[in-house]
RNA sequence: GCCCAGAUGGUGGAAUUGGUAGACACGAGGGACUUAAAAUCCCUUGACCAUUGCGGUCGUACGGGUUCGAGUCCCGUUCCGGGCACCA
């Protein structure tokens, strides 16, 4: 029988007995409760894990085995997000084909997560990069293509009765979330062609190909979605980043805004990625109001969220991109107006965003302010955004401070709406005061309407209630958030299941799916936008046989080129985890058994940098296949936890300049020094190995040190784990030398789950000795077998049941950092009990079997059970165990503790109040004084307020 | 600029939500065992004063406040992290 802890040899061993059993495949079982853990699943990266990846994994995991130890039936599937741009880039940076070097980048995932012990089912694994799963990603794609989002119903509808309506009424009473408002008769749509009825229902699809502006990165050679580009540079690679604008397909997310923004009430997500979302989505309410062109018939419509300002109008602004520009701009002012737009058009996204200094032109014409009847002068300016709102606004300079700026510019009058606000200096932006001018004195206004003397926030919603009462405009709800551009100029993607009948996009039938992707002899991207899937030889429609054929055949009768974009990587990973409820079902994306019975995910972990993408778009995905019975429920994610990033812990050492000489941390500000990255790998505790670092690089071989005490102390710095910085540690490794269960216990024992923190491998030791110590509750030094029949002493119930409400309550609530803690405190209590009944002994062993699996199954063997110890269940905790029959309370004179007493458990306030004051310590405290208050807490604290008599 | 979340020993972090701050672990120092090392075990470890004994004072970024009592609640300030940002 086993003695030492030999780690190596038990965790290889229950590896294979998992295998083995099947113990982790769960299937769908009407009798049993349900519970669905899930991780964003990863992309296979060239790196491989750092100890950083698996622990939202471990968390989740912990979870998942306490769960089923509690009697849930737990599906926690695994998979890879293998398409799409990371992968492609690295396929790229390595001159190889990314279906070779994804393949084999899974390959190394799965060894390095199999050695920590998950307990993932891994039958269900999903990649989307597999023509079995992206059939359902393509299918998705046609369904969205196939409906349009009534604002009526509030929800996605078949484009069959949105082309019923055209057929009857035209676009009147149209209720449905469109890119712009169209007005045509029946008749006008019956008149039109295929081609024109095709791009008609193209503005209401929620899958459609837009004409659009849009993120086009050159470098990358492909457009990107807004959440992928940061501070006007690509997210990937930082590559420079430029509007452009063309034809793509996109997803009409902002017609699901609202419901988005709704849905964030009933999920369990921490506030501040809640409140991400919020700002991405960008609600913002206001009023659209008609402006009339003095002189001239045309009119345009801004939008404001300060409807109560209206009296403070002195200019308009519309945006350089505006079509009104070309309608507006009077022949005089035409020569200045190319110029700016000229000028406007020079300048990058990124200066645009960096370089906010005042520029505009005149347009020559005035706009009527319909309240006032005020001519006011039409500019046109940058800082005004073609993509928000109506791409005109009306200027207020008084109480918005880029309005201000300009007005202050171009000379332009500033009205004050407010009293008491001071615009001399700066605008008045706040939404609080009493309102004047409005109107001015001595004017008149449409209607005889006036705003003054109620509050800022009485005069928004009075001037909104105007506005539509008198046919001036209407009430109106903008949002930020944008319909997401779906396609890619690049290869390694999903292909759409699309071609194009003379230029009319139609689907490939739905039995003909998936659309496999093709072989290409080239698929790097190009800059001009060339999708590599042009070089794919076999890429042609024959509808007629409907299959792809060679597109030599290309004929445009029956031969019709397929499209050449591919999906974003967002495409695949929007709606895996309903896959993995069914993930082998050829006939549906999941059957409505299996959906009806997973739901939705409990519990979903990963990092918050999906804030605004994955988590926006899989929120969406969900809800339009909710919308058409497929999800079950509306929102995807129940709860969601977002683990830290684990940073790395770099070390320096000090190298004296000009010189090979390196000196230790205590002594290097006697020289003029330079810090220089050092491997982790060969520094403990901060003392550098000197012989490993001269062999670490040859240009140190010949290395000389400085060392203060016989030892080199290395200095340290927190950065991003990073290979450039010399602080990746590697999972394997840890395995190797510590095992599996302290690398998972160590992980947790790190600190809050949810807080990202720096990893030092140094405080590993403290776990892996906790180990061993538990491993001696059950052998002796002598290698015998401790436990027997004897029964538990009440002191040992007591241990085993404080632990066990410590652990129920901290996993239930994600603090596995103290819950191992409490782990410690209860081994070392049992030990010096030297517990040997068998009765503890197996529940500690369940206890511990979430957090280190391995060794729980090792002495849940050796106690002689012949199950796993996965199908165990969770200890019950008894609170009669835990009860106290003395309570020590600390005694205090006005909010000071003085000293302690025990009382019996069931003492009532008032015997405690009068022993404590019949005590001898308290006599000095009591002298010459009166107790003017007395304060009980039961089991907290006495405290008695004594004033002089 | 707006919004959100933070700040506790040399280090990672606890504190039952207003009741003895610093659990647990690392590191450090001292000791035991050993020829020696490793491993293991024991003691000390927030600061300062007193250590001839118990002990005392100050301490949770900073400044105020509420309270018998504040790391925790309120007001203000500083710093770090995250989100949005010329969004009308």
């Amino acid at each position: 029988m086993a003695k030492e802890y030999n780690f190596q040899e038990i965790e290889k061993k229950w590896h294979e007995q998992w295998t083995k059993w099947h113990t982790y495949e769960v299937s769908e079982d009407s009798a049993r409760k349900k519970f669905y853990v899930l991780n964003m699943f990863p992309y296979p990266s060239g790196a491989g894990l750092h100890v950083g990846h698996p622990l939202g994994y471990i968390a989740s995991d912990i979870y998942a085995r306490y769960k089923r130890l509690s009697g849930f039936n737990v599906l926690n599937p695994m998979g890879y997000d293998s398409y799409g741009l990371p992968a492609e880039q690295y396929a790229i940076q390595t001159g190889q084909h990314p279906e070779k070097t994804t393949y084999a980048n899974i390959d190394r995932y799965r060894e390095q997560l199999d050695k920590i012990g998950f307990c993932f089912d891994w039958s269900r694994e999903v990649r989307t990069c597999d023509p079995g799963y992206y059939k359902w990603t393509q299918w998705a794609f046609q369904k969205m293509f196939g409906s349009y989002f009534c604002t009526a119903a509030g929800k996605a509808q078949l484009i069959e009765q949105l082309i019923a309506h055209f057929e009857e009424k035209g676009t009147e009473g149209l209720t449905a979330a469109c890119g712009e408002e169209l007005a045509f008769s029946a008749e006008e749509w019956k008149a039109m062609d295929e081609k024109e009825k095709s791009q008609t229902l193209m503005n209401y699809r929620i899958a459609f190909l837009g004409e659009t502006m849009v993120n086009w990165c050159p470098k990358l050679g492909t457009v990107l979605a807004n959440d992928e580009v940061i501070d006007g540079v690509s997210e990937r690679g930082g590559y420079p980043v430029e509007q452009k604008k063309m034809r793509q397909w996109c997803l009409r997310v902002s017609a699901y805004a609202q419901r988005l923004l709704d849905g964030l009430q009933t999920i369990e997500w921490s506030d501040s990625i809640k409140e991400t979302q919020k700002n991405w989505i960008g609600r913002s309410e206001g009023a659209e109001v008609q402006i009339k062109v003095a002189d001239s018939d045309v009119d345009f419509t801004i939008f404001t969220t300060r409807a109560d300002t209206m009296f403070g109008v002195t200019f308009f602004v519309l945006a350089p991109e505006s079509e009104l520009v070309a309608k507006l701009t009077t022949a005089e002012q035409k020569e200045e107006v190319d110029k700016y737009l000229a000028y406007v058009k020079s300048r990058t996204e990124r200066e645009r965003m960096i370089d906010h200094t005042v520029t505009g032109v005149f347009s020559g014409a005035y706009g009527i302010n319909p309240i006032t009847g005020d001519k006011c002068p039409i500019y046109i300016a940058e800082y005004v955004l073609s993509g928000y709102g109506t791409g005109a606004i009306m200027a207020v300079p008084a109480h918005d401070s880029r309005d201000y700026a300009f007005a202050r510019h171009f000379n332009l009058p500033i009205i004050p709406l407010v009293e008491g606000a001071d615009v001399s200096e700066e605008s008045y932006d706040a939404k609080e005061g009493t309102v004047m001018n409005s109107p001015m004195e001595g004017k008149t206004s449409f209607k005889g309407f006036s705003l003054n003397g109620l509050s800022v926030k009485e005069a928004i919603a009075a001037t909104k209630k105007f506005v539509s009462e008198n046919g001036l405009g209407r009430v109106k709800v903008n949002f930020r958030l944008r319909d997401a551009i779906f396609s890619r100029q690049r290869y390694w993607g999903e292909p759409f299941p699309v071609y194009y009948k003379q230029g009319i996009p139609c689907m490939i039938p739905e039995e003909c799916l998936p659309v496999e992707l093709p072989q290409v002899e080239n698929f790097l991207p190009t800059e001009s936008g060339e999708p590599p899937l042009g070089n794919a030889q076999l890429w042609a429609w024959d509808e007629a046989n409907r299959k792809i054929v060679d597109k030599a055949l290309i004929d445009e009768k029956t031969v019709f080129p397929i499209e050449l974009f591919t999906m974003p990587g967002f495409a695949g990973s929007s709606a895996y985890y309903l896959r993995y409820m069914d993930p082998k079902n050829g006939e549906a994306l999941v059957s409505e058994n299996n959906a009806q019975y997973w739901q939705n995910v409990d519990l979903y972990v990963g990092g918050s940098e999906h804030a605004t993408g994955h988590l926006i778009y899989s929120r969406f995905w969900n809800k339009f296949l909710f919308d058409l019975g497929i999800s079950s429920k509306e929102e995807p994610f129940q709860k969601l936890i977002n683990q830290g990033m684990i940073q790395g812990r770099s070390n320096f050492v000090y190298r004296i300049k000009d010189t090979n000489t390196f000196v230790s941390l205590g002594l290097k500000d006697q020289y003029d020094t330079t810090p220089i990255h050092v491997d982790v790998n060969i520094v403990k505790n901060d003392v550098l190995d000197t012989d490993a670092f001269k062999a670490w690089r040859p240009e140190y071989e010949t290395a000389e040190f400085i060392l203060e005490d016989g030892k080199y102390i290395c200095g340290w710095a927190v950065e991003k784990m990073s290979k450039s910085m010399f602080n990746v540690v590697n999972p394997d490794m840890i395995v190797e030398k510590y095992g599996a269960d302290t690398l998972r216990l160590y992980e947790m024992f790190l600190g809050p789950v949810e807080q990202s923190k720096p990893w030092d491998t140094n405080g590993i030791d403290g776990c892996h000795r906790f180990l061993k110590k538990f491993w001696a509750l059950y052998w002796d030094k002598e290698g015998q077998f401790t436990a027997n029949d004897s029964e538990p002493t009440a002191e040992n119930l007591k241990s085993l049941h404080k632990l066990i409400k410590k652990v129920s309550a901290d996993i239930e609530s994600f603090s596995y950092n103290t819950s191992i803690s409490a782990f410690m405190v209860a081994t070392t209590e049992l030990g010096q009990q030297k517990c040997c009944s068998r009765a503890i002994l197996e529940q500690m062993a369940v206890l511990i079997a979430p957090f280190c699996p391995h060794i729980a199954e090792e002495l849940w063997e050796a106690l002689g059970k012949t199950t796993s110890v996965c199908d165990a269940q969770w200890p019950e905790l008894n609170e009669d165990y835990l009860v106290e029959d003395k309570v020590k309370m600390p005694i205090q004179f006005n909010g000071k503790v003085r000293f302690t007493m025990e009382f019996p458990a069931d003492a009532s306030k008032e015997s405690m109040i009068e022993a404590a004051m019949n005590a001898p310590e308290a006599a000095k405290f009591l002298k010459g004084m009166q107790v003017v208050k007395q304060i009980v807490v039961p089991g907290r604290i006495i405290n008695l307020v004594v004033k002089p008599e």
